[in-house]
RNA sequence: GCACCCAUCGUCUAGCCCGGUCUAGGACACCGCCUUUUCACGGCGGUAACAGGGGUUCGAAUCCCCUUGGGUGUACCA
């Protein structure tokens, strides 16, 4: 049997950083087994999905290089898969259920429910309807009263049992007789309910094992008891640990960044983001933690999630960022510095031998690329950077003496200085001026960039325009 | 309230299933040293954890029980 997988979100946001990381899961369980990962919208609240949210979705998903092969875009043999396309399928079992008299339409109102809810947690029960009223009565009476045009909603009969779910990641999971009431199948707006759906869509597009988070636990209880009744053996689970906050509860929007079209903008690389996420609950079994996600289909195995909740650290995301950043080719580090460089910045206009020097020699000091507009004020800055380091440099008698000569060599220039030149100017102040160690370097340092530290001056100069030297010149 | 889940350095985790090789390993962060006549990168090193209590056993981070702490769920949301 090949392995099915799917990935499920509800279009009502954008793609959340546990749901990328759900997502991978899949996708590399699939990869792993070469089997299919498909992509299911579930779109059955009406109020809350967005066509606009569906589209970003897929647009993430696709950032990511998680790709599926049978979805709402390319269809599949077991399509379609967006849940509001598959009403008259969800109708059409709910009744086959109600004839077999394992649901039943339930006339309560708001009002008697409440009672009930109130009823249950006298009793140290949980707040649910247990049984209604409405459970036995006569199914044509019942016909009757919904051809009458009142209000219904389909419930399902619960049988009172104990369940066991063998679960991939949690193991044996008993679930007690009374941890669900009769739960609604179909709404009253004859909405069809998710927990329903999820596994009539599970069974129809064969899915062989639902890998999810653990918050999804409960419901599989209730869509253990759907499999029963419509006599079907239902897929292997795996529920994986909750990616959390600082405040160890479950992540979202209040925790900051928790979305992936968020990281996009922050200009993170997809395979950092994926590299980070793969970590959070799961183990590489030789203890890699810089990988892409295609090294590691291979060893994937669900054996390897762990079942505690994992803390999100944006400080660590931040890390695997810039491993990822100096393992790029330098051409595409320089394409990624264009992109996010505003199209006035002078690195713009350089050439390309000159972008590829500075891209080689600035990766190693950013994390993010977003941090490189920053790090290159060292060749392109005519402000004064003043610290306390660069103050003292400066108190040195020194680099008074040096400042003139530098600057008499600098103001002759008509082309970037070479490292060759840059080299004669350390010989001459050694030799004429008798200046040497740290008072030569760090002096020429402070001369030349303004600034106490920064890469290696024998390419940083060589970099730096000579308009922009020749500007340093008169600051001071 | 009730049900379920979880518990190793501050954080992510290895080890746990199949007790001894664990004076508990790695990574982030932090600190120090080396390298670099600066900064960063890199290298080396350091601080730092088996929640507590009972068992079982010659021996427990590993198995069992209890306590405590935390989380999730409890819908005509997904």
């Amino acid at each position: 049997m090949t392995v099915r997988v799917r990935f499920a979100p509800s279009p009502t946001g954008y793609l959340h950083i546990g749901g990328a990381r759900t997502a991978l899961y899949n996708y590399l369980f699939a990869k792993k087994n070469g089997g299919v990962f498909l992509l299911r919208i579930e779109d059955t609240d009406q109020e809350r999905s967005k066509k606009e949210y569906e589209i970003e979705m897929m647009k993430d998903l696709k950032w990511l290089g998680i790709d599926w092969t049978e979805g709402p875009d390319c269809g599949g043999e077991y399509g379609p898969y967006r849940q509001s396309e598959r009403m008259n399928l969800y109708k059409e079992k709910a009744w086959e259920l109600v004839s077999e008299g394992k649901a039943y339409p339930c006339f309560l109102t708001e009002a008697e429910l409440e009672e009930l809810s109130q009823k249950a947690i006298a009793e140290n029960k949980a707040p649910h309807a247990y049984h209604t009223k409405f459970r036995d009565f006569p199914l044509y009476e019942a016909k009757k009263r919904v051809d009458a045009g009142e209000d219904y909603v389909i419930r399902f009969k619960t049988q009172q049992k104990v369940y066991h779910l063998k679960d991939h990641v949690r193991g044996d999971v008993d679930f007690g007789e009374d941890m669900v009431g009769d739960f609604v199948l179909l709404r009253s707006n004859g909405m069809p309910v998710y927990n329903y759906c999820c596994a009539i869509d599970d069974w129809m597009m064969k899915i062989t094992h639902v890998i999810r988070a653990e918050e999804h636990l409960p419901n599989t209880l209730r869509q253990l008891m759907l499999y029963e009744a419509f006599g079907v053996t239902p897929p292997q689970y795996a529920h994986c640990s909750l990616l959390v906050g600082e405040d160890r509860q479950k992540l979202s929007k209040r925790h900051g960044a928790t979305s992936v079209k968020q990281y996009i903008e922050m200009k993170y690389l997809p395979e950092a983001l994926n590299n980070y996420l793969c970590l959070l609950g799961w183990s590489h079994p030789d203890e890699k933690d810089i990988f892409n996600k295609e090294d590691i289909v291979d060893v994937f195995t669900m054996d390897r999630f762990n079942k505690a909740p994992a803390l999100y650290d944006v400080q660590k995301l931040n890390f695997f960022n810039g491993q990822h950043l100096r393992k790029l080719p330098i051409a595409e580090l320089v394409g990624l510095a264009s992109d996010c460089l505003p199209s006035h910045h002078p690195f713009q206009n350089q050439t390309a031998e000159w972008k590829n020097q500075a891209m080689e020699i600035f990766k190693e000091k950013i994390q993010l690329i977003t941090e490189l507009e920053a790090v290159l004020e060292i060749i392109f800055r005519t402000e004064v950077m003043t610290s306390d380091e660069y103050q003292e440099i400066w108190s040195w008698e020194t680099t008074g003496q040096m400042a003139s000569y530098l600057k008499e060599q600098v103001m002759a220039l008509t082309a970037p200085a070479t490292a060759e030149q840059f080299q004669a100017w350390g010989d001459h102040i050694k030799t004429e001026l008798k200046i040497k160690g740290k008072p030569l370097f760090k002096g020429m340092r402070a001369v030349l960039t303004l600034e106490a530290e920064g890469p290696d001056l024998k390419i940083v100069i060589p970099l730096t325009p000579v308009a922009v030297l020749k500007e340093r010149m008169t600051k001071f």
